[in-house]
DNA sequence: GAGGCGTGGGG
DNA sequence: TCCCCAAGCCT
């Protein structure tokens, strides 16, 4: 706790009225300036999205964290007012077989996220009546709910004071406090430390705080090409007051051709698509003198786009023993379906 | 703690 | 086109 003061405004605005501190209990010092200045921001321009309408409900609130895990607010929307509909409370989902909910799941991506999703309203049913617990430990030990999940779920389904810590917020902290152009690459123990003595000791105020600094990383401090002249808070950045260093290390994209990952999701691809279990050997590849599509034509799509990756047959059996380790897909006679 | 795990849009 | 990356979690 040696370090210097977090924040690092132009000398000019801080301004300490006399007793008062620079912790985040409040007061008129600059971190409570960035407070209400993001707060007052995020309550003018945050998007209107379902999971924080005034008829949100818990579970639709976890339902889309988890779907927001690595993916896109856009791809998610739609996919999330199908479940709302489908299954508006956790013993709707729990009450049907988990291959459904990788089903409608989609192509939203990780789909051993569905496949907790159904284990967790399974959970919330079994130990909790149905109703989302609302504190973080309990939240926490749900299939598929970590910190931040249940951070994000404490904070934003039931208003409680959480410490917030997203990718998003990792980047507004590491360039509006710590000058620089990216957080590292995994979550340090510092940067949790300074995210919890960022937070607000107002319950509601961190509520605003937390959700105001993941939409600004998300709008406004992007990745890619941060939109300074948008932003309420340049004049408070680190990162430009330092000349915008550029980062210090190369992220290292993750491998996709040629990879497991591409074989199981063409292989999710055809399991999504097929009613009916389809015979293992059509994954293997095409059948020349078969008498016919094993199904419609979706299916037969999805089995061409497999066999155009050219797999061998020793990947193609190792992602289909994954993706059955998983409980991803499931094996009878010789044939594979959905769970 | 590093690696595995899907998918598609945008720079 | 290619490459990054988007509200992480789990082992």
């Amino acid at each position: 706790m040696s370090r210097k003061a977090p924040v690092t405004a132009p000398a000019a605005t801080r301004r300490r009225a006399p007793g008062s501190d620079e912790t985040a209990s409040g007061g008129t010092g600059a971190l409570a300036h960035l407070h209400t200045e993001l707060a007052d921001w995020f309550s003018r321009e945050a998007r209107d999205l379902p999971w924080r309408a005034g008829d949100r409900t818990p579970w639709g609130v976890l339902v889309s964290e988890v779907m927001l895990q690595q993916t896109p607010v856009v791809r998610v929307l739609p996919v999330w007012r199908e479940w709302m509909e489908r299954w508006p409370n956790p013993a709707d989902l729990a009450a049907e077989p988990s291959g459904e909910a990788v089903r409608a799941w989609g192509r939203l991506g990780y789909p051993r996220r569905a496949l907790r999703l159904h284990a967790a309203a399974a959970v919330i049913v079994a130990e909790h009546g149905g109703e989302l617990p609302d504190t973080e430990e309990a939240l926490r030990a749900l299939p598929g709910v970590g910190s931040y999940t249940a951070a994000a779920v404490a904070a934003f389904a039931f208003g409680r004071r959480a410490t917030v810590v997203d990718t998003n917020i990792r980047r507004v902290h590491a360039r509006l406090l710590g000058g620089e152009a990216l957080p590292a690459p995994a979550l340090t123990a510092a940067e949790q430390r300074r995210a919890a003595a960022l937070l607000p000791e107002d319950t509601a105020l961190s509520v605003a705080w937390n959700a105001a600094a993941m939409e600004l990383g998300a709008v406004v401090c992007t990745a890619r090409s941060p939109r300074c002249a948008a932003c309420p808070v340049a004049a408070e950045c680190a990162w430009r007051a330092a000349g915008e260093p550029p980062p210090t290390y190369t992220p290292r994209g993750q491998a996709w051709h040629g990879t497991d990952r591409q074989v199981r999701g063409a292989v999710m691809a055809v399991l999504r698509a097929a009613e009916h279990p389809v015979a293992r050997v059509l994954f293997e590849a095409p059948v020349p003198g078969a008498a016919g599509p094993p199904a419609g034509g979706a299916v037969t799509a999805a089995l061409g786009r497999l066999h155009a990756l050219g797999t061998g047959p020793d990947q193609l059996e190792r992602a289909v023993a994954g993706l059955l380790a998983d409980g991803l897909a499931v094996e009878e006679a010789g044939r594979l379906r959905l769970p």
